[in-house]
Formats: C-alpha cells, sequence, structure tokens
RNA sequence: GCGGGGAUGCCGGAGUGGUCAAACGGGGCAGGCUUAGGACCUGUUAGCUUAGUGCUUACCGGGGUUCGAAUCCUCGUCCCCGCACCA
C-alpha cells in the first residue's frame, strides 16, 4: 500500500526546492487568489483546511490554464487571546504569537499548499504595523480620524471598548459578557463619510452572495426622510425629529425622546418631573440590557410635563419618553403617529394618548376607535388640511416641500451605520501615534518619528491597560513645543490590520511604503477571496473602506478590492458547529497522519459545494481514501489484450476534460470528483481491452484534472508514469470535440437505459452523428422491441419526440410531420420493427429538422455465437461493441 | 417584523424542463477472494410482482403551465441563517 503521507512530504519537499509557486508581476494575465488569513492559533481546525482546499485547488486550477497566480499566506496576529495567554500563563504575547506562527505555518505546509510562502506576511511585527501608524495618520490628516467623546460599549470581561459591529445582543462578541455602556474620550475612523459610496458600489459586486450584499446594505441602512422641527412649549429649545413618512405629520399627537437623549434631562431640571424622570432612565438603561433578547418587550414611557407645537396645525402636543426611541438613530426623537406606525400605535394604546386618522383606504373608512394595528397601507390623505384627497405617496413629497418652504423642516439621509471606533484598551496591537500635550492638546507624531514601537516586556494583568503602566512609553516630548507629553496608550482594533493586508501581499517585503503601487496596480482587485460568512459585515466592509480611503489618498486606482468572494459553509459534525465547546472536534493533524493530506483536501471539496455546510463524516474519508488508492493501483500498467476499448476511452476522456473544466469553473468541485471516479472506475474496469499507449494518456489526462484537489498523488503518478516536469506546473489539458464521440455517448446512456425507453430514440436524435450502432445481447431482443412498440404507439410518447426535435426557439411550431405522426402512431413502430431505426419519416419530410435528425440508428441483434459480447455482456444489460 | 437560503431515496448530497427510479460517496444486503477477519472486487438496495426489465408509487403539500415537471409559475407548511423597537 503506497503511503501518502510520505509521498506528501517527498514532493512538498520538491515544490519548496524548486520554489515552483513564487510568483512575481509579468506580461502574463493574472489571477489573485486569497483566503481570508487566520488568527495564529497553535492548530489548524477543519474551518482551515476547508478554506485552504477551496483556495489552493483554484489557485491550481488558474495556474494551470496560464494565469499568473498570486496565492499568499499571511497571519492576523495582533489581538486578544495572545493577551488573554498572557494572563493565563504569563506568556509574552509576542513569543506566544510567534510560536503559534511556526506551528500553524508548519500545518499548512503538510497540506501542500501552492502558496507563495516567499510572501508572507505578520501584522503584528513592525515592519507591518508601521504602515498601520502611516494610515492613521494620513486619515488624522483628512479628517478620517478623529477623536470624539461618547457613550460606548465596554466589556469589563476584556476590559476594553467594543466597536458597534462587536457587540452581538448586547453582550461581548467574544466573550458574551453584558455590555456596559460608559463615555470615554476614544478614537475613531469617519466610515459613515464614504455610507453612499459603500451602498452604492455594493450593485458593483456581481459576483458576491446576494446574502452577502443584503447584510451589508441594512448594515449601512440609509434611508431618505425628513428632518421636522418642534418648538417646545415655555422654552427656547428645538426639537429635531427624523421620518420617513412626513405625510403623517397631521396625525401627530405626541412627541417622544429616547431616555438618554441629552435635551430631557435640561427639560425637567427643577420641575417636579426631574426625579422620576431620572429614575426611568436609570431604569431603561439597565433593563436594556438585561432583556434585549425579549422580542416583545413592552414598550415603556412616561410625560416629562412639557408641550410642543405642531407647526402644521398649532396643535399643543405632549412630549414623552421612552424605551422604544433609539438615542442612536436619527435625532433620538420621534415624531409618533400612532394611527400609522405599529410602534407608537402600541404605546399610545398602552398610555391612552389621543388617534387621529390622516390616511385611509379607498375601500373602506378608519375609525380610529375601532381600529386593531396601525394602518401603514397605502392611502389618500385625510384631515390634513391642503393636502386633503392627495395619494400619500405623493404627500410626502408635496408636505416635505411645504416644510422646506416654511422653514419647518428638511430633506435628510439618515443612516444605521456608525462611525467606526477604533481605541482598544489593549496591549497587543499597534500603538496609535498620537501624543497628548498639555499645550498643543492630541498632536500626531511626525512621520520621521515612526514607528511607535510597541514597548517590550509588558505586564499583563487583565486589569486595565498594560501601557499606562510603562513610564518610559508615556512620557515623552511634545513634538510642537517639546514640552512635556504624554503618548496615547490605546492600540488600534485589530480590524485595522487587516482591512488593508491584501494589499501588503503585492510588496510584502517593501521597507518604504505599505505597498507599491505599481505592484498593487497589477495584482489588485482579488480575483476570488474565500472565507467564512461571519466577516460578511465586519472585515468586508473595513476592507472597502480602506480601499476607497487609500484611493483618495491616491495609494491605488481600484474603487473595490474584492471581485469575486466565496463564502464557505461551516463545518459541522452531528448536525452541529464543529467547536471545542461542543467537544465534537475532529482534529485535521491526525487525518492528515493517517490519510495524508490528498485525501483530507479531497473529501472537504468532495462531499459538499464550498457554499454548503459540511457535515463531517468519518466513513466519508475513508471513501476517499480508497478512490485514492484505487486511482493509485493504476500505475501498475496491466498488459493490454486488446484495444477493442480504446476510442471508447478516447472519447470518454476528452469528454470527462471537458465536464470536469465547466464544474471547476462553477467550482462544482463535488461534481467535478465523482465523474472521475466513475472515470476512474471505467479505466479499472476496462484496462485489458486498453492498447498501453492509450491507458497511459488517460492516466496521464486524469493526473492533471485531478492534480488541484490531491497535488502529491497525483504529482507521484505523473513521475512514474515517466513525465520529466512537475505535473505542478503543468497545463490543464485541453479536449478535442472531435474526439467526444457522441455516439458513444448516446450509446453509453442507451446501455444504460437499457433501451427501455422510447427515451433513448430520443437521446440519439438530439446527436449530431450519422450513425450509432448499437449491439444488443440475445436475451434482451424480444423484451425490447416488445417495450419499444408499445411506448411509440402511445400518444404520450409520441409527444415526447416532438418534444425532443422541436426547436425550443419555436416551441408552438409544431411540424407538420409530427403532426401527421400523432394522427398514424403505427408508421413509426414498422421502421423499429424493421431493426432499423432511420427515422427517414422524420428527416424526409422536415428539411429544417434534417441537422437535428440526421442519423441512422442501426440496433443490430448480436447473435449468440458473436465473439466479444457473450464475454461483456451481462445476463441484464444489452451490451454494446464500441468501435 | 424585514431580509437571505432551504425541504430529493436508509444517510450525506448531485441534478434546475425530456438522456431520471435520480450522479458520486457512505450505510445495509448477497456473492467472490481468504483458514478466518481485515483489505480488495462484483452485484444489489422504493413497493408489488403472475417475474414480462411488467405494474404501481415517488424529489415537503395543494393548485397551475406543458405533449412532457424533482426542475417553471402560484398558494401553503416546515426548517436554517442574518438583522432586528431604524421612526
Amino acid at each position: 500500500m503506497p503511503n501518502f503521507k510520505k509521498i506528501a512530504d517527498k514532493w512538498q519537499k520538491e515544490w519548496d526546492k524548486k520554489k515552483v509557486f513564487q510568483t512575481k508581476p509579468s506580461k502574463k494575465k493574472k489571477f489573485y487568489c486569497l483566503e481570508m488569513f487566520p488568527y495564529p492559533t497553535a492548530k489548524l481546525h477543519m474551518g482551515h483546511v476547508r478554506n485552504y482546499s477551496i483556495g489552493d485547488a483554484i489557485a491550481r486550477y488558474k495556474r494551470m490554464q496560464g494565469f499568473n497566480v498570486l496565492y499568499p499566506m499571511g497571519y492576523d496576529s495582533f489581538g486578544i487571546p495572545a493577551e488573554n495567554a498572557a494572563i493565563k500563563s504569563g506568556a509574552d504575547p509576542k513569543k506566544w504569537t510567534e510560536s503559534n506562527i511556526v506551528q500553524i505555518k508548519q500545518q499548512q505546509k503538510q497540506l501542500g499548499l501552492s502558496y507563495d510562502w516567499d510572501r508572507e506576511i505578520a501584522t503584528h511585527t513592525e515592519e507591518y504595523y508601521k504602515f498601520n501608524q502611516l494610515f492613521f495618520r494620513e486619515m488624522f490628516k483628512k479628517g478620517l480620524a478623529y477623536r470624539k467623546h461618547s457613550p460606548i460599549n465596554f466589556c469589563s470581561k476584556c476590559q476594553t471598548v467594543l466597536a458597534n459591529e462587536q457587540v452581538e445582543n448586547e453582550k461581548c462578541w467574544r466573550c458574551g459578557t453584558d455590555v456596559e455602556q460608559k463615555h470615554l474620550e476614544q478614537w475613531f475612523l469617519r466610515i459613515t463619510e464614504y455610507a453612499d459610496q459603500l451602498l452604492e458600489d455594493i450593485s458593483k459586486l456581481e459576483d458576491w452572495p446576494e446574502k452577502v450584499k443584503t447584510m451589508q446594505k441594512n448594515w449601512i441602512g440609509r434611508s431618505y426622510g425628513t428632518e421636522i422641527f418642534f418648538k417646545i412649549k415655555d422654552s427656547d429649545k428645538i426639537i429635531s425629529t427624523f421620518t420617513t413618512r412626513p405625510d403623517t405629520i397631521y396625525g401627530l399627537t405626541y412627541l417622544v425622546f429616547a431616555p438618554e437623549h441629552p435635551l430631557v434631562l435640561e427639560l425637567v431640571k427643577g420641575t417636579k418631573y426631574e426625579k422620576e424622570t431620572k429614575e426611568f432612565i436609570k431604569q431603561v438603561k439597565r433593563e436594556s440590557v438585561i432583556d434585549r433578547m425579549d422580542e416583545s418587550k413592552p414598550k415603556k414611557g412616561m410625560f416629562i410635563g412639557k408641550y410642543f407645537t405642531n407647526p402644521v396645525n398649532n396643535e399643543e402636543l405632549p412630549i414623552w419618553i421612552a424605551n422604544y426611541a433609539l438615542a442612536n438613530y436619527g435625532t433620538g426623537a420621534v415624531m409618533a403617529v400612532p394611527t400609522h406606525d405599529q410602534r407608537d400605535f402600541e404605546f399610545a394604546k398602552k398610555y391612552n394618548l389621543p388617534l387621529k386618522v390622516v390616511i385611509t383606504s379607498r375601500d373602506y373608512t378608519l375609525d380610529p376607535q375601532k381600529m386593531a394595528r396601525a394602518y401603514t397601507d397605502e392611502g389618500v390623505m385625510i384631515n390634513s388640511g391642503d393636502f386633503d384627497g392627495e395619494d400619500n405617496k405623493d404627500a410626502i413629497n408635496s408636505i416635505s416641500d411645504f416644510l422646506e418652504k416654511k422653514g419647518w423642516g428638511k430633506r435628510t439621509v439618515n443612516y444605521k451605520l456608525r462611525d467606526w471606533l477604533i481605541s482598544r484598551q489593549r496591549y497587543w496591537g499597534t500603538p496609535i501615534p498620537i501624543i497628548y500635550c498639555d499645550n498643543c492638546g492630541p498632536v500626531l507624531v511626525p512621520k520621521k518619528d515612526l514607528p511607535i514601537s510597541l514597548p517590550k516586556n509588558p505586564k499583563i494583568t487583565g486589569q486595565g491597560n498594560p501601557l499606562d503602566k510603562i513610564p518610559s512609553f508615556i512620557n515623552t516630548k511634545c513634538p510642537k513645543c517639546k514640552g512635556k507629553a504624554k503618548r496615547e496608550t490605546d492600540t488600534m482594533d485589530t480590524f485595522f490590520d487587516s482591512s488593508w493586508y491584501f494589499l501588503r501581499y503585492c510588496s510584502p517585503k517593501n521597507n518604504k511604503q505599505p505597498f507599491s503601487k505599481t505592484e498593487a496596480n497589477y495584482w489588485l482587485p482579488v480575483d476570488q477571496y474565500i472565507g467564512g460568512i461571519e466577516h460578511a459585515i465586519l472585515h468586508l466592509l473595513y476592507a472597502r473602506f480602506f480601499t476607497k480611503t487609500l484611493r483618495d489618498l491616491k495609494y491605488i486606482d481600484i474603487d473595490e478590492p474584492f471581485k469575486k468572494l466565496l463564502t464557505q459553509g461551516m463545518v459541522l459534525k452531528d448536525g452541529i458547529k464543529m467547536s471545542k465547546s461542543y467537544g465534537n472536534v475532529v482534529d485535521p493533524g491526525n487525518i492528515i497522519e493517517e490519510y495524508g493530506p490528498d485525501t483530507a483536501r479531497l473529501y472537504m471539496l468532495f462531499v459538499a459545494l464550498p457554499e454548503k455546510e459540511l457535515e463531517w463524516n468519518d466513513k466519508g474519508v475513508e471513501g476517499c481514501f480508497r478512490f485514492l488508492k484505487r486511482l493509485y493501483s493504476l500505475t501498475e500498467i496491466p498488459k493490454s489484450k486488446n484495444n477493442i476499448k480504446d476510442s471508447y476511452i478516447v472519447s470518454k476522456t476528452h469528454s470527462l476534460i471537458k465536464k470536469t473544466t465547466e464544474l471547476f469553473d462553477k467550482y462544482h468541485f463535488s461534481i467535478a470528483i465523482s465523474i472521475m471516479m466513475e472515470y476512474t472506475s471505467t479505466l479499472i474496469k476496462n484496462k485489458q481491452n486498453i492498447s498501453t499507449k492509450i491507458y497511459k494518456e488517460s492516466l496521464n489526462n486524469l493526473c492533471l484534472l485531478l492534480s488541484p484537489f490531491a497535488p502529491h498523488v497525483t504529482e507521484e503518478i505523473w513521475n512514474k508514469l515517466g513525465n520529466k516536469k512537475l505535473i505542478s506546473t503543468e497545463n490543464w489539458p485541453k479536449y478535442n470535440k472531435q474526439k467526444i464521440n457522441p455516439e458513444f455517448e448516446a450509446a453509453e446512456q442507451i446501455v444504460l437505459q437499457a433501451t427501455r425507453d422510447i427515451t433513448s430514440i430520443k437521446a440519439l436524435i438530439k446527436t449530431k452523428s450519422k450513425t450509432a450502432t448499437i449491439i444488443i445481447s440475445e436475451e434482451w431482443k424480444y423484451s425490447l422491441f416488445k417495450k419499444i412498440q408499445k411506448r411509440i404507439t402511445t400518444t404520450r410518447n409520441i409527444g415526447e419526440i416532438i418534444g425532443a426535435i422541436m426547436d425550443k426557439k419555436h416551441p408552438k411550431e409544431i411540424p407538420k410531420i409530427v403532426q401527421s405522426i400523432l394522427k398514424d402512431p403505427t408508421k413509426l413502430p414498422e421502421t423499429i420493427l424493421d431493426q432499423k431505426i432511420e427515422l427517414k419519416t422524420l428527416k424526409n419530410s422536415k428539411e429544417e429538422l434534417e441537422k437535428e435528425t440526421d442519423l441512422n440508428i442501426e440496433i443490430i441483434i448480436a447473435e449468440k455465437s458473436n465473439e466479444q459480447k457473450a464475454k461483456t455482456a451481462t445476463p441484464h444489460k444489452p451490451a454494446i461493441l464500441l468501435q
């Protein structure tokens, strides 16, 4: 039995030695194949293996097709786990990270992935993060990076601030701890500046999954509406509200502030409502953290003793605060129209606030007393002054015009997207290049002083930011006034690092620039990006934002970084995600050790399509292993007895190449593998009836086609067959259409179908060949003809023939001749019973169909004495002599 | 609630108008090889069956389009995923 592990080691060394996967820009057409780089843990998990199996298959395929392929690997090596390890075991984050990199890289190498290892990068290295600092500088100068005092999400366990995107159901995305609200000064990137571009350019991402695009659209959440201003009674304050439904302005019956709205406390100050309001705010804040999961959370609110005026009708209405108004969306205040908004409706019902209908259905009248829910459909305006009778859709516009003219409102656009909070109170990240001076305020570190290196030997205790405890790092001079100053101790969110790493791969060793523009322009955009769906929003949005920013800073000339995106499905076991916490992890290292890397990779691609979930099954791995063994057994070249199957095999080979190529282009790897399995079986079964020359040729082609999936075994077989070049540097085989014999294809079908149906004839009609000869064993003669006769005489099956010969372009034009057959179906059976299906009736009478049907099909009944047939035909299947 | 994706044989999972009782793999069953097991190989695996490759039933359910539907349309049921009080 071949030792696949040894074979793999051997070829991996060979590839390394000959540097076969190193690339540089050339005149050839490029293809940039990229996998999401991993956080360096000590061991690979199946998700990684799946990701890389897909990526490497694509990279190798494209390389074989003559593309200049950039296929790099690196490590997203800053981040919390290193720091947690330091807290837990006192490890130095740098040493810990780097030893992980060594280990994970070794495992990646064992898989035989065709990376250009000369381009390896790691984000925790100074050579990398110094450019983070450079970009930060540039963004700061452009006003894209700024500092803001703001309520932020804080995780008490991780002792750090979290971005909105890192808060899941009010819990920390990483550790699940309830998130607290704090007010701190933080650094932000002005991603909202690019909200429109990020949204509109989604339409350019033709090869992205619909799902991811929708998620991004929802996240950006642009909505057009109108900001309306209201005067508060007995105050000089103005309330501003945002609405997408200005048409409902006459139905306004109260107004709601988010409890956190800064104006609230100001308004109640010194009134009898002050105490109660404060209590309410406290309560809401606490609740919003605890019960956020509860969907049916009841709406709660209170009147704060103030009134405002609706400018359109001078009505005086009450001001409330309520938990359903969100501080961070729109203006933090809502104009409530209970009749036409479900949330307002529920709230008004609960607190007995008045209802006023201003839009009514054309079919029936709405009675506010009897309404069970808000009316949110289209309708006609009523109770709305001059706008009565208008269609409410038109009124959205006309009322906005009216409000703008009067100065009571203005059209605006609102986004759900918030600016990106990048400060982290952590050690293991890129130091933000800012110095705080008592005289000059926050000052950017001059370019010549970069990089700001992370100090060594931090004391990591898990309490607060370790950088705060290193005086030699903190204390410095102000670059402007040279006075005493302190460094910023916050570090950057690691998503900053991963937002441009794909650019760094273009010039990983460039010490002066983050990347060379020429090289980036050659390689970018990434042609195929592969990774998990979990990055659908965060990473992919940030990377798109960076690309646009860097374009505006003249670093690159592209708008979008990733042309095609493939989001791989999860790896499951026993129906649930394979994960440590469920204790259902299968270690890829063991699989590789036992079966070799090719089996592991092949299995990953065979068992499910890339986007789909993959249910792990040990037996399935065995199946792939057996297939590779069977394939390997083909290296024992058989003594050929004759060559009667040569032309059949040649035809099958070319058809295999054709199909595999098509399937590869669609990334339907599992089907490609299944047809190769089938082909392998055919080759094994027929090996004694194929000439040695054709046998070798077939095996060579099979290896070429399989090499992107199982590079080591195929390299070995390729070598054993006497090929001098490495299969990894070979070209993808081309098929010759002429050699694909449709007769065989059709005949094969007929064998498979045992000529049991008139559909067999149909298959032959579809082929454009002249003749197809099928030899059927004696046993089949009687039943065959009986069956055909029966089928052909039923109108239902005549219909099948009509359909088959009809050009789909003219579905309604049934040729005359076919109609005549319909009238007299007995015409066909006669020719069949004559043992020759010539379909002449069809052919002669319909000129246009000639090309389609121009063939003679001979069904020859093999006599018992007939040589080969007796041996090859089984009692149950008709044999075909394929010549 | 909004949005995205699904439902195929014992299982995983292909297949998107006729070549479909449905690829490929796994599992089961029978047989070969073998002292036996393993490995490997062959056949078989919806039901009925007078055994004729005959009949019936089949790709979540109902309805429709078509000569013809797993595939297209429509209504419904169920499942998964994402976002979620977004004004």
